[in-house]
DNA sequence: ATAAACTACCTTGACAATCTAGGTAGTCTC
DNA sequence: GAGACTACCTAGATTGTCAAGGTAGTTTAT
C-alpha cells in the first residue's frame, strides 16, 4: 500500500472523484486507490472523507450507485457517473484551472 | 473596488499572504487588496478571513506587526516577515506545487 | 456643513470539508 | 486459526472560510 506524505488540497475532492469515476464505474474503495496511483502516490483519500464526499456527490445527482460484487468476491457498493455528473467535472474542472492559475501566477509576482 | 468571483483555494490563503509580505511589509487592509491585484482579479480576500489568518501566522512566529499610520493617514498595523516566514513561505511554495502538479496531472488522465 | 465613499480595523456565529479513530464483516494466505 | 487485506460505515473534533455585522477616521462632493 502507498502511503502519500501530503494531504489532499482541500476543495478537490469531488472533482478527483468524479474524474476518476469519468474513468468507469468504480466502488469506493477503488476511486480511493485509482486517485492515488492516478497521481503517482501524492494525493491520499481517506475513508472518511471518501464516503461521506460520495453520499454528498449522489445526493447531488452527479453520480448514482448499485450494489455487487468486487474483484475480490466481496460486497461493494459500484458508483457510476450520470451525465448531470459529466458537466459537473467540466465546470470544476475550469473552476479548479481558474484558480490554480491564479494562485501560481501570484507566486510568480516579482 | 474589483469583485472576483471566486472564494479562495483552502488552504493557500496563509501561503498568498506571506508572498504579498515577501514583496515588503504592509497593513492588513493593503494585503488584501494586494492578493486581489495580484491574482488579477481572481483571487478575493474577505475580511473576516484575512484578520484570523494575520493573528494565526503571526503566533506561528512568521510575521510580526507594528502600529502605525497609513499612505491615507490612518493607524494602521503594519506587518512584516521575519527570517522564519520566508521559509515557511518557501516550505508552503514546494508543498503547493507538488500537490497541484498531481491534481493537474489527475486531471489530465486519459 | 453634511452626506457619501473609502480606508482600516475587528468580532461573532455558522457552515463545510477533512481527518482521526474507531467499528463490522467477509476473503485469502500461511 | 492468525494476520493481512478488502470493503463498508460513523462519530467527533478540528480547521478554514465566509457572511454580516460593527467602530472610527479621512476625503470628496454637494
Amino acid at each position: 500500500m502507498p502511503t502519500p506524505d501530503t494531504k489532499l488540497l482541500q476543495g478537490t475532492l469531488d472533482m478527483l472523484i468524479l474524474k476518476a469515476l469519468s474513468l468507469g464505474p468504480l466502488h469506493g474503495y477503488g476511486i480511493g486507490q485509482r486517485i492515488v496511483q492516478m497521481s503517482d502516490d501524492v494525493l491520499r483519500v481517506e475513508e472518511g472523507s471518501l464516503y461521506p464526499a460520495l453520499y454528498r456527490i449522489e445526493r447531488q445527482g452527479w453520480i448514482t450507485s448499485e450494489w455487487g460484487v468486487s474483484e475480490n468476491n466481496l460486497r461493494a457498493k459500484f458508483y457510476k457517473l450520470t451525465r448531470a455528473g459529466r458537466k459537473q467535472l467540466q465546470v470544476e474542472e475550469e473552476n479548479w484551472g481558474r484558480l490554480a492559475d491564479a494562485v501560481f501566477k501570484v507566486m510568480r509576482t516579482a
